[in-house]
DNA sequence: GACCAGGCACATC
DNA sequence: GATGTGCATGGT
C-alpha cells in the first residue's frame, strides 16, 4: 500500500471510530493537565497503567491523593515500601513503586519542577524519559502526549493488534515503525493523536479482542485479515 | 478457575 | 535480535 493510501485509510478509520464511539475525552480533559498536579498525575498514571486495567489505576491514584502524595516532593520523600502499599491496587506494586521513584528522581535531578521537566524539546524529553529504568517507549510517549501536550503518537497492544488485523503492518512490526506510520500519515496534532489512540483502545476493548469479535466493529468494513470480517 | 488489562527489564540462547 | 519469564491486582 502506498504512503498516500495508508494515510487516507488511517484517517478514514479514525472517522469511522469517532462516529461510532464519539470523542473519548481521555487525559488531559480528566486530570486538568494545565496544572503541575494534573501533569504529575498523568505521568504517575502512565506508569501505573503498565499492563494493568485502568480501574485499578484509579484506585491507586485515589490512595495517593488521600495520602497527600501527588506531588514531586511527597513522592520524592516517601519510602518505597509505603509507596508500594498505596499503589497496591494497580498490581506489580513493588516494581511500579521503584519505577515511580526512578521517574521522580529524574524530575528532581532536572530541578524538581514537573512543568519545566516536560517543557523541554520533545527529542530531549523522550531520551530523558527512556533513560529512566521502568519507562519504555509507550510510557514515555503517553507522558509526552498526555502530560506535555505534544504531538507524539502512542502505540500500544491494541494499536498493534488492530493494525495487524487490518493488514496495515506486519504482525511483528516494531514500536517505532508503527509510530512513524501514524506520524507520517497524520498531521502533527496532539489533540488528534490523543483521541485517535483513545479510539483504538475503545475498539480494542469492545471488538478487537485476542479472539476475533468483529461483528458491529466500526472498522469491520476496512481492509481486513482473511476470515475476520464481520 | 481462566483469561485479560492503556509494559518493561532482564536472562538466555 | 528474538524469545521467555517475572512482576500482581481486580473485573468478566
Amino acid at each position: 500500500m502506498t504512503a498516500a493510501r495508508t494515510a487516507r485509510a488511517l484517517m478514514q478509520m479514525y472517522e469511522a471510530m469517532r462516529a461510532h464511539f464519539g470523542s473519548q475525552g481521555w487525559w488531559p480533559a480528566a486530570a486538568g493537565a494545565d496544572t503541575a498536579e494534573g501533569k504529575l498525575e498523568i505521568c504517575v498514571g502512565a506508569i501505573l497503567t503498565q499492563n494493568t486495567n485502568w480501574n485499578n489505576v484509579e484506585r491507586a491514584i485515589e490512595n495517593l491523593r488521600r495520602a497527600d502524595c501527588l506531588s514531586v516532593e511527597a513522592l520524592d520523600a516517601i519510602r518505597p515500601a509505603k509507596l508500594a502499599r498505596l499503589i497496591r491496587p494497580a498490581g506489580y506494586f513493588n516494581v511500579k513503586a521503584r519505577r515511580l521513584k526512578n521517574f521522580i528522581s529524574a524530575v528532581v535531578r532536572g530541578g524538581g519542577e514537573i512543568r519545566a521537566f516536560l517543557a523541554r524539546p520533545v527529542c530531549e524529553l523522550r531520551r530523558a524519559l527512556l533513560d529512566v529504568n521502568g519507562i519504555g517507549p509507550e510510557t514515555a510517549d503517553s507522558m509526552i502526549l498526555y502530560a506535555a501536550g505534544r504531538a507524539t503518537f502512542v502505540v500500544d497492544a491494541y494499536t498493534r493488534r488492530i493494525l495487524a488485523r487490518h493488514r496495515l503492518v506486519e504482525g511483528g512490526a516494531s514500536y517505532d515503525s508503527i509510530k512513524r506510520l501514524f506520524e507520517s500519515a497524520l498531521p502533527a496534532d496532539a489533540e488528534l493523536y490523543n483521541d485517535y489512540h483513545a479510539q483504538l483502545v475503545a475498539v480494542g476493548k469492545t471488538f478487537c479482542r485476542p479472539e476475533a469479535r468483529c461483528r458491529g466493529c466500526p472498522l469491520a468494513g476496512f481492509r481486513h485479515e482473511a476470515g475476520l470480517r464481520a
